[in-house]
DNA sequence: TTAATATTGTGAAATTGTTCACAAGTTTGA
DNA sequence: TCAAACTTGTGAACAATTTCACAATATTAA
């Protein structure tokens, strides 16, 4: 910390990297807003922006703008603000979207079908490589220009394609098995869409969302509506 | 919380009401979770559960299961754990779910039609009651089973028939205007999938689902692996 | 050049959320 | 009945996160 005021020329660590790289889930949530919000403000034609025109598109202040940044690094001038192309570029490379990845995604039933075809994946370099069911049906078809194969041939499909990540859009009742299958394949990166819990080994991350629980969350603001909820 | 009111004579006040019903987004999130874990249980034939087991189904402690719990009431007995059924009950009255709502959904393109056909949503209360498209060649038609309307009528159509919470599939361009209408129609929850953010104002709750934001998550555990991240 | 204004980066303070630790109450078995 | 074993509910300690506040620095205008 000491050395940003001296080494104002030079290149200097990150914050992240002096503090033993220790980024909150938030901040990395924070992270993809702020990639959003350059994105427009690109667009728009504007060269600079302060953390508190940042902080408007969401619902944030323009001191925890800062602080987030801060742990990656001192990207903006006194003054004036930060650089819109290069911080965007920044954030791109720390959350790693300066990058393509292999996708696979398993279980081509109606939430599998419409994640095919989500515009938002290709667009951030995650590019759906291979399907996988367990319908005869579906098996050894095209589906969108995408083959599907057996999901009994997941484990070495993955391995043979180097896939990074995997979507999973199976019922509830097979995430754990598949999830076993992937892990086994080595992959360490799992997004999941099957409404129930699902153990990782330690080194694979795993992302869940929920649709239901966020309806439930919504259910519980209309029946507690008129406390002073925080959120 | 009026039930909460009425056992007072016996039980104490629930600690919500007594700190002014602050409770935070986290613990309505593991509300679900142990929702979810209970009906579990139930199924299995369990008549009473510990904080202790209950919490291995998240991964969670047993202190935060019970500080949870305790924010509503005091619904366990000490030396044996809670009831299972009367547990879950409560849990569902808190979170809405002992009810049925009645919800539209805007967008009938991919992301849409996957929901209409979500089985989660029906099976907690959540009734899809209307869909609206802006497409000539969707609407007045019937989708699996529901009208679709034009969304120019869409804040008639939502007041009509009393619509308590709208789901937004639509294109990020739209989401804003189409947001503006159902909160002219007075609807006070959004669950919004289109990856953009909306401004609404404090009176209604949104939830966002941001399937890109959450790959954007993973592709940064990927790029930042090897450091010592704390989730 | 100087003064007025804008805005970052960051310690410190405040707030919020989680875990600990244990008294109090319940059950079980002898 | 009693003691041993459990388990809740909760104040207090601890940890994490957010906000505050301001020195440092850049820009603009005269």
């Amino acid at each position: 910390m000491r050395s940003m005021v001296r080494q104002a020329h030079h290149k200097k660590e990150s914050h992240a990297r002096l503090t033993g790289g220790r980024v909150s889930e938030s901040t990395v949530r924070r992270l993809s807003l702020y990639y959003r919000g350059l994105s427009t403000f690109e667009r728009e034609g504007y060269k600079t922006i302060s953390s508190k025109d940042l902080a408007k598109e969401g619902r944030l202040t323009p001191a925890q703008v800062r602080k987030d940044l801060s742990f990656f690094g001192s990207f903006g001038t006194r003054g004036l603000g930060y650089p819109v192309k290069e911080l965007k570029e920044k954030i791109a490379r720390i959350l790693g979207l300066n990058r393509t990845w292999n996708v696979a995604l398993v279980g081509v039933g109606n939430v599998g079908s419409a994640l095919v075809s989500y515009k938002e994946f290709p667009k951030q370099g995650f590019n759906i490589k291979l399907l996988f069911d367990n319908d005869q049906r579906k098996i050894n078809k095209n589906h969108k220009g995408i083959q599907v194969f057996d999901v009994k041939d997941l484990a070495s499909k993955l391995k043979e394609h180097k896939i990074d990540l995997v979507i999973l859009a199976v019922p509830a009742s097979a995430a754990q098995a598949v999830t076993d299958d992937v892990v086994s394949a080595g992959v360490k990166s799992i997004l999941n869409f099957a409404p129930t819990h699902i153990k990782v080994p330690d080194d694979v991350t795993l992302r869940s969302v929920n649709m239901a629980m966020e309806l439930e969350h919504l259910s519980f603001s209309l029946v507690n509506k008129g406390y002073p909820l925080k959120f």
